[in-house]
DNA sequence: GGTTTGTCACCTAGGTGTAAAAAT
DNA sequence: ATTTTTACACCTAGGTGACAAACC
């Protein structure tokens, strides 16, 4: 008698991407959905003695499609989604090329950076069980400043430390002397507008709201540069972590 | 200083509604909701010496218009709502009449039944934030052997017994010769066809297929009848907790 | 050697009936 | 006297980094 039992032990992404949108026609329905995107082709590894990242070798991501994470509050009108910041925080992530439950793959030791999609609803398609961006009516949007490292394992402790203040779910690790909460990661609403903005002119707008961070992000939001282990990460790409098991 | 706390403590009903659907358009899309309806107009208390419900009195319900549940799956094609045991286990209820979350909104020692929707989307009207039934497209259903009587405290034993037994948040109070896992309560497939459904005819049709308990469920599903406290649940009203704290 | 896996204690978040206290 | 509220221990369910073992 032998059973085979799968298992995919996933990490959500943490801080999760929070955005705000604008000029969404009130009346109109409207999927946002996220994805996440190689930056490049490079494989990296990170220098201790010298705080870097260096390129390590190279992959190819040609054939591999992102799995799209479509929002749980979809479909819903313009006016809803321009009412709240929309956080994707339960969004999922696994270095488990098998997966079969929906979740986003990534490589570990790779530089990602994710997008977020407002997907117009048109009555005519069924976009109930969406599972790849139609070809009309997709407004993408993405940020410098989300890009992100995966790792399986932290590789630098101001990462770790910042996690551990700041993420509810690690409050059995904060220091004794630190364990009040510090809240969750204060909204930055920032008028610096990106590349692909541009084409939104029109029909939508997306603004940054709250962000997985960066070091840009950090240090230019006194609030947050008061916290030492916010100013420390000023010198640290992010990371995350993303597991799998068999 | 002073600060006014509101707190409402809401319960979930149990053994949740649980409904099959069939002779749904696979490609049309469909809202599916839920709300409960009062019985009749009558105060009950329960009197333990003949272990029946008495009618103790009046009330009126003609002003109040019940809150209506929506699937947290609407909207969804009729193919996929018919291909999945539709449950509504995250419905909550309340006595609070002042409850601003949306809460199904009950009075305690009243009987009740709840009802089930299949609402037809129209893509010219916007469904996504929907509170009441539309005027149109709707079919309702709702079945006898689903009554049961609102309580704040358990009126007999049988009951309490079988709440412990059968749901998985009270395994702490279990019989330790007999903690482990009764299971949830079997699917039980009826073609037995009530009022309601003959209108159905037509764009779809409803079976009952796991449902709030009631004396006649029990005793006509042979694998519960084994259990005790199932068996003795044939002599007793159904009974639901619904609190609320200020 | 660097990287990944699997298990763990320790959390968050929230659903149970209990029993004493409070309300009606 | 009956019904409701409140605080509580005890669960389910699931998200953390730590750490040792396994992998490559």
């Amino acid at each position: 008698m032998c059973v085979i039992i799968l298992l995919a032990a996933i990490r959500r992404m943490f801080p999760s991407v929070r955005v705000k949108v604008r000029n969404l026609e009130p009346c109109q329905q409207y999927y946002i959905a996220m994805d996440v995107m190689p930056v490049d082709s490079k494989r990296y590894r990170y220098v201790y003695h010298s705080s870097q990242w260096m390129v390590a070798g190279n992959t190819d991501h040609s054939c591999i499609s992102p799995r799209l994470y479509v929002h749980p509050d979809s479909p819903c009108t313009g006016e809803t989604w321009m009412r709240q910041v929309i956080s994707f925080d339960r969004v999922k992530l696994t270095n488990n090329e098998m997966d079969d439950k929906g979740h986003i793959i990534l490589q570990s030791m790779h530089k990602y950076k994710p997008r977020v999609h407002v997907i117009r609803h048109d009555p005519r398609m069924d976009l109930s069980q969406i599972r790849s961006l139609p070809a009309e009516g997709v407004h993408s949007f993405s940020f410098l400043e989300t890009e992100f490292t995966t790792v399986t394992a932290y590789q630098n402790q101001q990462i770790t430390k910042l996690k551990i203040d700041r993420n509810p779910f690690a409050k059995g690790f904060r220091d004794p002397g630190r364990n009040r909460p510090l809240g969750s990661l204060p909204p930055l609403y920032s008028s610096h507008f990106l590349p692909d903005l541009a084409e939104a002119s029109g029909p939508c707008c997306l603004y940054r709201y709250s962000l997985p961070l960066s070091s840009q992000l950090v240090s230019r939001h006194p609030k947050l540069a008061e916290d030492t282990s916010d100013s420390l990460l000023r010198q640290f790409p992010w990371q995350l972590t993303a597991n799998h098991c068999l």
